[in-house]
DNA sequence: GGGCAGGTTCAGT
DNA sequence: TTCCAACTGAACCTGCCC
């Protein structure tokens, strides 16, 4: 009932709940111009609403919010000295990133137009001029031009499509066809690059440079010819970008998509203008969360922005990070035609309804162990690192690994260590059971089978071992490290942070009545000075903790060696903590005003979000006694008081806290935020 | 301190 | 009616061991 009224009210404020709902179904896309964006996105939300998808999707915004807290604090503590310091680090790797451009290279970018929903109309013409997605219910791969007109869109579940396009025509996918078509355009790519870069069934990259040198004609020329070739041979468009490098290429080919072309010249003013005024989503490489980063945080939403807060960029993200977001803002990209790589991992995943029958899942767990096999004995590899990945009926992701001694490629062996992998997981609804295999005998490359020799083997396989890669080629040996002083002075100590408070008070953070931080399985300092003051827990303490132990949800492999004790203590552990949970309840509703928003920053999070709440809590705590100048009495206060319990539904996430020596103090990894993406 | 293993996250197609 | 995929690569974290 009370949060029947706490929904109406939000209602009352917020009229247009969907507006908050972040899709990535509203984002631009070639042949979406039109498309209503509003009610797109009150259909999706309205079709998503409520259902575990969505709780989980606004589990994870919220993190992301929190994520975003974090690093304004972080900006908002710097002082002009710092801003000063740090910016003539960006100058300086700037700087250094301008000398290795390249306008030397022509790369040319080729995407197909809607390939797959193109094939299929190709070979059942009636679809033509119908709004067509290829795919099924629960997800669609491509639509046609006259589905994305409605707002149907690559990635979108079917339901939703058919919700936002009725008479919308489903096909099945058929890999054959497009392997099929897709062969047909790479021999009019090898024509024009024999060492063209393929990146998907319909996307290559070819450097044109020679190839419009020999003829004596324009990139522009060679990408005309090049799309009535491959139309000519396939029946099918395609869309082109020329650029001095892929980065802008694959820019460009969106630009007069479909069947059309951008050429933008090798000259460093044509990419600084270009540059100037591009979204920063268009980029390869940053997605839905980083787009949102980079704008509630920098207020960063062109690419030319980038360098004007590269002081920033170079204080709150790892190094490779800052180079990407720096080169973005430069218009660097891969201008080089990288070496051959080999496939690093193999796997194979399937969904089905979430269920908790063991012998299903077993069931599952077998079938996919033998496609699993099959795709590898076709391909001869053999690899020994398994990871076994897991989604609950509630979206989570979970994965574990196990590297053996041996390579493996049966299906035995694969079934005989996932199993061991999933037992350790159990029990657990899943709707999502997927293995992978990594870690390959180079056997087959020419390289020895005794995983002892890698080391050189990959040494020598990847050339200069010592090369640092930016964008993917470009070597930069120069010395930023001091830009970096974060990384390379981090101490970590860990700290649990799905604790819940004892403590009743009015003002959360009143010294006259602190929570109490007083557990003994969580190492916690506030100063650099007692960073070596950790308090660990005496093996007496450890014993009695082990009856609620929080050691024991870790890790896999220490879930594995006790597992039997393992199901007894996780029993006494929640009804503990189911306890110590309706109390802290009570509690922080102080804290939430209108037990919805935060007292201290004003952010929003509902009450069923006891863990994120949770969290945010732990923040504005941590922050509040980092600024205390008694730090080390009201630690002791605290560690008197307070008892931690903990959310019987956590995972067991095990939160760090970092030292800063820079700042002396100690963050939450979170407020650090250093980016962990392939592209950077 | 470096290397390895395990784990998480993001991104693209 | 159906109710949010499959696959891969990669960066970078922590913990552990030598």
């Amino acid at each position: 009932m009370e949060k029947q009224e706490s929904q109406n009210s939000s209602l009352d404020e917020n009229p247009k709940p969907w507006q908050s709902y972040h899709t990535v179904y509203t984002n631009a896309k070639a042949g979406m111009d039109g498309v209503d964006k509003e009610k797109v996105q009150r259909v999706v939300y309205e079709m998503s609403k409520g259902s575990k998808y969505y709780e989980n999707e606004e589990r994870k915004e919220a993190f992301i919010r929190q994520k975003i807290e974090h690093m304004r604090a972080r900006c908002a503590e710097l002082t002009p000295h710092d801003i000063s310091h740090h910016q003539k680090v960006a100058d300086k790797r700037v700087a250094e990133l301008e000398a290795t451009r390249d306008l030397s290279r022509t790369w040319l970018h080729i995407d197909m137009d809607a390939f797959y929903a193109a094939v299929e109309t190709l070979s059942n013409p009636s679809l033509k001029g119908k709004p067509m997605a290829v795919g099924g219910m629960s997800m669609i791969s491509t639509a046609n031009y006259e589905a994305r007109r409605f707002g149907v869109r690559a990635a979108m579940p079917g339901f939703i499509a058919r919700k936002l396009c009725p008479e919308l025509i489903f096909v099945p996918t058929d890999f054959k066809k497009y392997t099929y078509y897709s062969d047909l355009t790479r021999k009019v790519f090898h024509s024009y690059d024999p060492n063209f870069m393929v990146t998907s069934l319909d996307e290559a990259y070819l450097d044109i440079t020679e190839v419009c040198r020999e003829r004596g004609i324009s990139s522009a020329e060679i990408a005309e010819e090049l799309r009535a070739r491959v139309y000519k041979e396939t029946g099918l468009t395609c869309s082109a970008g020329v650029a001095p490098n892929r980065l802008l290429a694959k820019v460009c080919s969106d630009i007069n998509k479909p069947n059309g072309q951008f050429v933008l010249p090798n000259d460093r003013m044509a990419v600084m203008t270009f540059i100037s005024s591009l979204p920063i989503r268009k980029i390869g490489g940053i997605g839905k969360v980083t787009e949102h980063i980079l704008r509630d945080v920098f207020g960063i939403n062109t690419c030319e922005e980038m360098l004007g807060k590269g002081s920033f960029i170079c204080v709150l993200f790892s190094n490779s990070t800052a180079d990407f977001f720096l080169s973005v803002g430069l218009g660097l990209g891969g201008t080089a035609t990288p070496q051959i790589r080999f496939r690093k991992s193999i796997s194979n995943e399937r969904t089905f309804s979430a269920t908790k029958d063991k012998a299903f899942l077993y069931q599952k767990l077998a079938e996919i162990a033998d496609m699993l096999s099959a795709d590898m004995e076709r391909e001869g590899l053999h690899g020994r690192t398994l990871t076994l990945k897991l989604k609950t009926a509630s979206f989570e992701v979970r994965s574990r690994a196990v590297t053996l001694q041996k390579y493996i490629c049966s299906s035995e062996d694969i079934l005989k260590h996932a199993s061991v992998l999933l037992k350790a997981e159990l029990p657990v609804s899943l709707r999502l059971i997927g293995l992978r295999v990594s870690q390959f005998n180079e056997e087959k490359f020419g390289a020895p089978t005794d995983p002892t020799q890698k080391t050189l083997n990959k040494f020598i396989m990847s050339g200069d071992a010592s090369r640092k890669n930016v964008g993917d080629e470009n070597s930069l040996g120069s010395d930023v490290s001091d830009q970096h002083f974060m990384q390379d002075e981090e101490i970590s100590i860990s700290l649990d942070i799905h604790e819940t408070s004892h403590c009743e008070f009015t003002n959360p953070f009143d010294n006259k009545c602190v929570p109490n931080l007083d557990d003994d399985n969580h190492r916690f300092a506030y100063n650099v000075g007692e960073a070596e003051n950790i308090i660990e827990p005496s093996s007496d303490e450890i014993e009695e903790e082990n009856g609620v132990s929080r050691f024991l949800e870790a890790n896999s492999s220490d879930s594995q060696q006790s597992e039997g004790r393992h199901h007894d203590r996780i029993e006494a552990a929640n009804t503990l903590d189911k306890e110590a949970l309706s109390s802290s309840n009570q509690e922080s509703k102080n804290f939430w005003v209108d037990d919805y928003k935060c007292s201290i920053c004003g952010i929003e999070m509902p009450p069923t979000f006891i863990e994120e709440r949770q969290e945010h809590f732990d923040f504005h705590l941590a922050q509040r006694l980092q600024k205390e100048e008694s730090g080390t009495k009201l630690r002791t206060q605290i560690l008197q008081q307070r008892r931690f319990s903990k959310d019987p539904a956590s995972h067991g996430k095990r939160k760090k806290l970092k030292l800063n020596k820079k700042e002396g103090r100690y963050l939450p990894i979170d407020m650090f935020f250093v980016k962990s993406n392939q592209n950077f």
